[in-house]
Formats: structure tokens, C-alpha cells, sequence
RNA sequence: GGCCCCAUGGUCAAGAGGUUAAGACACGGCCCUUUCAAGGCUGUAACGGGGGUUCAAUUCCCCCUGGGGUCACCA
């Protein structure tokens, strides 16, 4: 009887989910699917000052965008409800009491401020600070009374002060520490919460998660919830730390400012399924060469055995590369639809959105790009002459006025206005000047954009901006150019 | 600083004693071509150092170095 693969995200509602997070609550996910699990959902709000509002919000629109479903959670219920900590409250202390019975935790007065001084004096003497116990030695009695006093007081995990504690990491393998080497730490806060350390390990146990996926940063207290597990005879669950996603710097992903969050990419015109499409590589890589992954296929193919303990740093060329990859696998009408947005931002002139979009769609790496490439087709601004002379193309500014001279009486007379016209009357125009069709092409497309680069070729343009337009560009060029030849 | 973890090109990473040490991004070149892209071809670039073990170490062990994480009534 194999038992049901169970995993957890569970993000406290502090804010927006950075991308460290995501590719957590991505993996969790990935492990319930992959082994026919479920993937629950939990609300991690115990600390209640930094609770920010709408916050649970914004982990369920985000799960729900990216296409990671959750089985169990607090919106749609699931035989272990509540799934937010702070509607549980009530259901810790019972478990911290049984902790003090079987004498493996007891209550600490110990104010703040004594804490404080404590510490101090550790870092002075540059010893590392752990709590002294001294609430340890209490008397039954004297415990009995403050607590009836309803002294404010916290209730400390008591931590075995010889020995080693060891257990299994699915990525890391064994970790042993010593255990005289763990603090006694809070499991109760003194307003009645449950510490994260706590509430953690009460609910995994509750909730009967299987596997515990979290990120390495968590390495180091494992040996505390094992002996949390441990005292409490409960079976400790599959851990799987997953390797810190770095900044280029090296240095870790926070939520403090100019850390990419996940709204942030989005809000840059990153497409979702880019962005996990890049979080699944980043610290786990299939067994062949396939980088393009959709969320389904790496329901399939992700596995815990081929995660990697080295940190990877968050590389942004590389997540371009990836959304570039998406925008061109789109059909026109799907890319149209993604860049919509930015083109309604970005063009004020009348003229064809979905033309403009597809000279983009394999030029665009991320969305937040379009406006930037495409400033010229709102107007002619003012350029200098020299960008119609090009080398390679062998345009100076006699041939290119030749050129631009030529082209405009064919197109004023174009009987359609049509990609295909213009094509077979310009490369036979050139034809017939024998001249390369570089030579005719690139002053036209100077004098319709006024850029040296532009999206998409002089034909292209012209067709965006119309015959009346194009042809106004034109006769500003071959105006300007005259001058310009004859001073 | 204590404890823990990590260590293949600039980055993501294959590799799990014997390989010409994959692939991708980025970068360079060439081709294609009406600019830029895209596409095709191609090039530069890596096993941190020192000891072991072994016939043979990138691969196993130890030390060093480097990097990171963690040491809260935060999670």
C-alpha cells in the first residue's frame, strides 16, 4: 500500500512571491503530479506584524496564472481544514503542552530585554549566543503561579545537550550536527502564536504531507523539526531541499527591493509559461537535452533524483531567451494578443496593430521592448542624412535620392497597396535600374522610419503606414536629400 | 565568528574511474538577407589548489581556498 504522496506550499502573506518562492511552490507541485499526489496549500500567517493586506490575494492569482493547482487549500477546502495557520491557533498549545509532559519543552518568562543583554554579552565576547536555559530550572511551583498571574511567557523546545542528530535529505544526503549546538527554541510566542518552526512541523504532520520541499535555506534548522518529530513520536517526512536561486552576484534573492518577484517579470512582459518554463531548469535538468518544457510535460518528466545542490544564479539573458522562444512559437493571433497591450500603449498613429505585429513577433524578446521599436511609425522624426549612406549596401546620398526618385511615381501609382505589389514593382524596378535591390530598398526604408534599425524591412513599413504616408515620408526625403546634394 | 552546505566555461548545466568533458544562454565569425531580427553553419571558453586511493581521477577520501546559507517571540 504505497502511501499517498502529499506536498505543501506554503508561503506566509507577506507581499509578492519572489521568484526563489515560485520555483518552490513549482517544484511541490511538480512532485505531487509526478508521483499522482496532492499538492495542498497553506497559509503560513503566525507572525501577525507582517502580515500585509491582500496578500493571500496575490498567492492565489499567481498559482491560478501559472496553472499550479492546488488540491487542498483555504479557498477550496480539503479534509484537513483550516489551511490558514492563524484559524488554527487554537490547536498548537495542546500539542506544546504534551511536549512539556513528556518534558521535552517548558514555559520561559524571559523578557526581551533579558535576551537582549544576553546576547550582547556573547557578541562581546564573541561567543555564539544561545538562550541560557535559565527558565529550565524553574520550580513546578513557581511556573504554576506566573503562568496564573498570566505572566506573558513563551514555551521552549528542550534540546538534547549531548549527542548528534543526523537525518536524510533527498538532495543533500545525511547532515549530522551536534545537538549541543541547537538553542531551545520558541515554539509558543508569547501572544499565543506558534512559532513557524512549530506550526510547521504540527501541520505537515496533521495534514500528512509526505514530502516537505522547501529551499536549502532551511537546511540548517531540519535538525530541530526532526527532533520536534522525534519528541513527539511522529514519522518524520521525505525532506527534498531545493539549492538557493542566487543573484549574478551570488548572493541570495530576497524580498527587499530590486529582487525580481514574479509580478515584477510579468510587469516587464515576461510570459508566464516562460518564466516557469526557466524556474524548472533552474536547479533540476532533464535526463536529455530538451529545454522547452510546457507545465504538463514536466508533470511527466521532472524528477526529485536529478535536482542539483549547487546554487544557480538567476541569469536574465537566459529568461529572455526563453520568452523570445515563446513569443515566436505563438501563433500571429496569440502573439498579437500579448502585445496588443503594449502597442495600444506605444502607437497613437492610425494605423494597423496587427500589421505591427507581425513585423515584431520574431524580433521581441520580452513585451516591455515593443514600444521602444516601433516609435517611428507615429512619426518622422527629424534624422540625419547620414544613415543613408550604408556601405554594404553601397547607398550614398546621390544614389539613394536616384533611388527614392525612382521608387515614389511607382508607388504613387501602385494599383494596390499590397506587401506583394510592392515587392514585384520595387525589385523590378531595380531590375531594370540594375542597380542591387539593397541600393533601392535601403533609402526607402530610411525615409519611411528616419531609423538606421527599424523592425521589419521598407516594404513591411511601407505597408503599416499606408500609400498617402509612405509617400508623404518619401517626398520629405527626396526634398531633403536634394538639398543636401545640390548645397 | 560557530555550525551546515556547495564547488565543471561568464551563466544554466550533462557527466557518476578510462569521454575528442555534452547541450543551452551570452559572446565572436560566416551564410542568408532591403536594416534589425529570425534561421543555418561555425568559433572562443571549464573540471579552484594540494595531498592521497587506484593501472587510471573531473568523477572516491582528506586538507586548503573560495562562495553561499544559518545562527530572531521572521518565516
Amino acid at each position: 500500500m504505497a502511501q499517498e504522496v502529499r506536498t505543501r506550499y506554503a508561503p506566509s502573506p507577506t507581499g509578492y512571491i519572489h521568484i526563489g518562492n515560485l520555483r518552490s511552490a513549482l517544484y511541490e507541485y511538480l512532485i505531487a503530479r509526478v508521483y499522482g499526489g496532492k499538492f495542498i496549500l497553506r497559509i503560513e500567517d503566525t507572525d501577525q506584524e507582517r502580515l500585509v493586506a491582500g496578500a493571500v490575494d496575490v498567492i492565489y492569482r499567481t498559482l491560478k496564472l501559472c496553472g499550479i493547482h492546488h488540491d487542498e487549500g483555504p479557498d477550496i477546502g480539503g479534509p484537513y481544514a483550516p489551511y490558514v495557520q492563524s484559524e488554527r491557533k487554537s490547536s498548537y498549545r495542546p500539542f506544546a503542552e504534551e511536549l512539556i509532559e513528556k518534558g521535552e519543552a517548558y514555559p520561559c518568562f524571559c523578557t526581551k530585554e533579558r535576551l537582549d543583554s544576553l546576547r550582547e554579552v556573547s557578541e562581546k565576547e564573541s561567543r555564539t549566543f544561545q538562550y541560557d536555559r535559565y527558565c529550565l530550572s524553574l520550580s513546578q511551583t513557581e511556573v504554576q503561579a506566573r503562568i496564573s498571574a498570566g505572566e506573558p511567557h513563551v514555551i521552549r523546545q528542550k534540546m538534547p545537550r549531548e549527542g548528534f542528530t543526523t537525518f536524510s535529505d533527498t538532495v543533500y544526503g545525511d547532515i549530522t550536527v551536534e545537538n549541543s549546538d541547537l538553542e531551545d527554541q520558541i515554539l509558543i510566542k508569547s501572544d499565543g502564536f506558534p512559532t513557524y518552526n512549530f506550526a510547521n512541523v504540527v501541520d505537515d504532520h496533521l495534514m500528512h504531507i509526505t514530502h516537505v520541499v522547501r529551499g536549502s535555506e532551511y537546511l540548517s534548522s531540519t535538525p530541530k523539526y526532526n527532533l520536534l518529530y522525534q519528541a513527539f513520536g511522529w514519522e518524520t517526512p521525505v525532506y527534498v531541499h531545493l539549492p538557493l536561486i542566487v543573484k549574478p552576484d551570488g548572493s541570495k534573492i530576497s524580498k527587499r527591493k530590486g529582487d525580481a518577484t514574479f509580478e515584477d517579470l510579468l510587469k516587464e512582459g515576461y510570459l508566464v509559461e516562460a518564466i516557469l518554463n526557466y524556474l524548472s531548469l533552474l536547479g533540476w535538468s532533464p535526463d536529455s537535452n530538451q529545454e522547452i518544457f510546457s507545465l504538463a510535460e514536466l508533470e511527466k518528466s521532472f524528477s526529485i533524483n536529478r535536482i542539483s545542490k549547487s546554487p544557480s544564479a538567476f541569469d536574465t539573458d537566459k529568461l529572455r531567451w526563453f520568452n523570445a522562444a515563446y513569443l515566436r512559437a505563438m501563433t500571429p493571433e496569440a502573439f498579437h494578443s500579448v502585445a496588443l497591450p503594449w502597442l495600444q500603449k506605444s502607437i497613437t498613429a492610425n494605423v494597423s496593430l496587427e500589421a505591427i505585429s507581425r513585423i515584431l513577433q520574431q524580433r521581441t524578446e520580452v513585451l516591455s521592448e515593443i514600444g521602444d521599436k516601433v516609435g517611428f511609425i507615429n512619426a518622422l522624426e527629424d534624422y540625419s542624412l547620414d544613415i543613408y549612406v550604408h556601405k554594404k549596401m553601397k547607398t550614398t546620398l546621390e544614389n539613394s535620392l536616384l533611388s527614392l526618385k525612382a521608387a515614389l511615381p511607382v508607388l504613387e501609382n501602385l494599383p494596390e497597396w499590397t506587401v506583394q505589389a510592392m515587392h514585384d514593382n520595387l525589385l523590378g524596378l531595380a531590375a531594370a535600374m540594375e542597380i542591387k535591390n539593397g541600393q533601392m530598398l535601403w533609402p526607402i526604408r530610411t525615409a519611411l522610419s528616419g531609423w538606421e534599425v527599424t523592425p521589419g524591412g521598407a516594404i513591411e513599413i511601407a505597408e503599416i503606414l499606408g500609400r498617402e504616408e509612405s509617400l508623404r515620408r518619401m517626398q520629405v526625403g527626396i526634398d531633403r536629400l536634394t538639398a543636401a546634394v545640390n548645397a
